[in-house]
DNA sequence: AATGAATGAGGGTTCATTCAT
DNA sequence: AATGAATGAACCCTCATTCAT
């Protein structure tokens, strides 16, 4: 009676069924990011999801609810990949620092990660329960694999004995706000000197690693020794 | 201009009238940077500064303006003082750098400029007009302030010829996103390692002015057995 | 009309599609009662029956269909039963009203008809077209015949010259209101003094016809001469 | 200056705001009673009382608080009155049940109140909460009242040793019922026999008054011998 | 006949803003 | 200048109903 369906298994409605989570999530990063959690109407999510108010509401229980799993999603996502990653890389610690990190950090930058992390940053105090879950999902474990390069590092003798959490911050804060920035004030305005990414991130890991590396001519006596006078405007 | 006052040149009314808009703009920035902008309501600004809200629109016509007036009053402020004291400072570049930046920082950090950077971040998508502002009033000055003092460094032969812009976001960004952390993912959670701003601030900037400075010992053959090269691509 | 279905005359299929009707009435009813026509989701009913929501739309046209249908088929049956049995009675009025009467409102109360007097009495109002159908089949065969045993009690000298309706209504009022309360502040608390059902009914038909008696003592003049100092607490 | 307030010292303003509440429950109780609480929009009360709907707001916090401080507010009223009139009262238990009673039911059927009886016993299960403020306020004091009264006079020997509980039952019961159909079947149709309230109430209380008294005629040894055969209809 | 995904109108609630006092 | 009562637009969420499968 029906023709042998060579076509498709799955009828359009199933496939659409299936795909409706993803497609939501996606639609609510952009607007989330783009006009800020509050401001965002519901109404907007599904429009740009191609469904109706009622339909999102199908698959997530409130507005508060498709936040976190906005957020939760796409970290997972990424923690996986680096975790991945990182698990499998073979090299020395400068290298990994130097050359893997930037292009990790390049790859988020470029993935709607980077708006999940602006958007975390912007509404975390709103919804404390995300923070327990992403200090223990992401920073945490970052900490700790950032932070055990470094440490072996400077027990090979390779890096000065800095304050290691603080040198973890020092590779990774900047990149985070350079994510942050990126849909923030980079999403409204053009810099008068923009920020070229690539070139930043790469020059910024190598300026630190080569502020860890244990070279004996670090004291600063090369400061010249004339006085400046800075005047500003 | 004024009749005389004969009674008291300041009546107390007067005082309060007088304060007023700051007593206003101190309840906002405070709200505005825990709850958010959308979350807070004109009756709690209101509350807060002792004032009915009705009060409030006398001083400011809207919503709006009033989160503009935050933003713009405390940067301002911030602004000034800045310039003021990096116009008086005589000195080397590294230690300008490497001392009195991490010491102007941490000021910023503990002062309620960190919220209205957090604030600015969190909101400007929704204000464009906030960026004009801002990029002409911080950005640029700041980037050409710092920007100068590595170009010099650069000039003189004491640090290597890096990509001023870049350095500058090295030396920058993490600072900012040390006050965005403080009011956003900091205020509701305890990290299992904790920043220490002092340390971190003070570290970091030692750091990158390492990394900066041209000594020739910098080449990396201090790196462990295993050459690493960086190869900037 | 459909082939000879040889397996089973009467398939499970078959049989629960005979059973849908009534089991989504049974399932309407418990629940209209309990939380109310308004309260109560459309998908409920249908879980409760066991059936997809979709699948009650196929017998009831819409919810408030469904009300109707439940109010309708509920009382129909309880009318076709008393019509039967007191049409079966034969003995005295007096014997009726105080034996047979009580019993038959027992089994109402115990019945699910009670539920139905809760639900009528609170959604009338909203569906006035109910109203026609129950005054009809309901009350006023009621009224007639419970109005047709005082008169002829009456007629024959038995009871007093009393207004027949509202002695009709003593004898009837307080039972609906018996079943109304056991949906109703019944279902939520337990009073102090808990209505025992069965004393209650009984002692109450029996009171009335003693009151309906014409005794030649009734006149109250057996009150006590002496006043009544109320002392309320 | 201003010219001396002959008219009234409290503006326009302030009297409505101070008349409003009570506006705003009678409004909420027509409504309420007639349409039913699901089925009343917040709107139409604050029309009907002719305020926005956000005025409602600044009365009362959400629907479901209006509807209790409709309850409470008539009940309480209803309650103060009754129990003053039953304390001042001076007379025989007799008198009291046959004459005070149905005058003060009389009273609550063309007030407000009777409105509330439906409101309630439409309502409580979904409002537990009204529960228990309605049995400790209403029901208990009552049952204790009437209970009282009902005892005395079978302690002086005027009543029948009767179960009590059940004889307040049968005392007040109809009362409710009569209330309640008024404000239900009663709406919105006309009956056959049309239930005139006065006539009712006297001749209830009269009756079972009369099958309360310890008359020795009592016995249904009166029931006339001839059987009945009932043919209805 | 049965399903359950999809819809969208509807209603409770909030809150920026206005304005009479 | 200050108040706070009043407004009404806006938005989240629910749920009866439809319809493709």
């Amino acid at each position: 009676m029906q023709p042998p369906n060579l076509s498709s298994p799955t009828s359009v409605r199933q496939r659409r069924k299936e795909a409706r989570p993803q497609e939501l999530l996606d639609a609510a990063l952009t607007l989330f990011v783009e006009k800020g959690f509050a401001a965002t109407r519901i109404e907007e999510v599904a429009e740009r999801a191609g469904v109706s108010k009622g339909t999102l509401y199908l698959y997530y229980p409130s507005k508060q609810e498709l936040l976190k799993a906005v957020v939760r999603e796409e970290l997972t996502l990424r923690i996986e990949e680096a975790a991945e990653e990182v698990t499998h890389y073979t090299g020395t610690i400068a290298n990994l620092l130097s050359t893997m990190l930037p292009e990790w950090w390049l790859r988020v930058y470029d993935s709607p990660a980077a708006g999940v992390l602006k958007l975390f940053v912007t509404e975390v105090r709103s919804f404390p329960e995300m923070a327990e879950y992403y200090v223990r999902e992401v920073i945490t474990p970052n900490q700790l694999l950032v932070g055990n390069l470094v440490q072996r590092g400077i027990d090979a003798g390779e890096f000065k004995p800095v304050d290691v959490d603080s040198a973890v911050h020092s590779l990774v804060l900047p990149m985070v706000m350079l994510c942050v920035h990126k849909h923030s004030l980079g999403a409204c305005m053009a810099l008068p000197s923009e920020i070229n990414p690539e070139v930043f991130v790469r020059q910024h890991m190598a300026l630190v690693v080569a502020g860890l590396l244990a070279a004996p001519a670090l004291t600063p006596h090369a400061t010249p020794p004339s006085p400046i006078a800075i005047t500003q405007k």
